[in-house]
DNA sequence: ACTTGACTTGACCGATCGGTCTACTAGACT
DNA sequence: AGTCTAGTAGACCGATCGGTCAAGTCAAGT
């Protein structure tokens, strides 16, 4: 049988552009539905709530960054070190092309989120939390690899890929507001000088 | 003849209390008159619209931190390096003082409301870009004076503020992901590490 | 005593919110 | 041919949204 229409994906892109586009208490179900050209009727067949589309249009946002982000910058067959830099690098990217298309640097998808609903709806929290610990995990492997390759001094990896990830938010979140997406570009350079370690 | 009533300051204190708990668009304006204890038409005697009021909501939160934080960490009779440190355990404090009464890091209503609305209200947008470059302007300054000290070798101040501005901005939506403050104090050490320059 | 104007009150507005419900269509299975 | 079910359609719901308005209170200025 298999699904016979796209209805349910036709929502959930709509739902990812609107919502990365604003946020998402501003959008509305039947804006939603307007923009995918679906009914109300047909969106509850699909959705209990608005809040379950939300939480649908996360993870396929999160696979999106998964495969044209993490899986790109991540890959194994490149040096270690060069793979933080490649993250920032795609991540800048995706950004200021968003900014082209926008005109807008819209900021992290998942940030934004976390950052309106964080304090409310723990379940989205604990979401975003998980995609978090990801691509912290895929900058801990980095930085392993580096050290093993002697790139690095022994470290504390975990906190070290913490630090970076959380510089790579703060860095998207800064861009925003400057409507500027260069600076994760240029500031993101830092971000290994993160590693070391201070006591 | 002044204000002879506190019914502004009560809207405004009660709307930064609701905004910074969940966001922006969730609060309603009957909501926060509700709970100011100020009817509908006293509302919009003070202000014009709802925004008009989260305007004077940011406003004021940026007084708060500025009084709270930022002259209690910068202030010029403490060693340039210790400012910045002292800037991060402050911001830590906060927050984990935010989390002992309300169960949540809320985050920073400057970061969140950027997040919620920097793509949407350029002049929110642009109020919260000015409240940073204060903030970058002060951690600049610190490094500066670190550097005349010897503390520091010479380099670009204002890019390493930069730096190190959104790398708190980063901790601190980090930490409302984890809902942990600890995040800030322990990972905020490290800040000093982005003033080094690469290459 | 009278005026002025800041401030308060609360009913009211159209629009939109998230969500429900019933009726219908169309393709697959027996 | 008949049944079943996933999906579509769209009217409808009460609640709430941001905002308006006319009527009033009250203290200061003259």
């Amino acid at each position: 049988m298999g699904t016979a229409s796209d209805t349910r994906q036709r929502l959930v892109d709509t739902a990812r552009n609107l919502i990365a586009a604003s946020s998402y208490h501003a959008v509305g179900v039947q804006e939603i539905c307007g923009q995918a050209g679906v009914q109300k009727g047909s969106f509850y067949h699909f959705f209990n709530s608005k809040r379950e589309l939300a939480l649908a249009a996360v993870d396929d946002s999160a696979d999106y960054f998964s495969r044209s982000i993490f899986e790109h910058a991540f890959s194994a067959d490149i040096a270690p070190l060069a793979r933080i830099e490649r993250f920032f690098t795609a991540v800048y990217n995706y950004h200021q092309q968003v900014k082209d298309t926008t005109g807008h640097v819209q900021g992290c998808p998942f940030g934004n989120l976390a950052g309106e609903l964080g304090s409310v709806d723990t379940g989205m929290r604990d979401k975003i939390d998980t995609l978090f610990r990801l691509a912290e995990a895929a900058i801990q492997l980095a930085l392993q690899d580096a050290i093993e390759q002697g790139d690095l001094p022994r470290m504390d990896t975990r906190a070290a890929a913490r630090a970076i990830f959380a510089y790579a938010e703060g860095l998207i979140l800064y861009a925003k507001t400057r409507n500027d997406a260069t600076l994760i570009r240029d500031l993101g350079k830092r971000a290994i000088q993160l590693a070391i370690e201070t006591d």
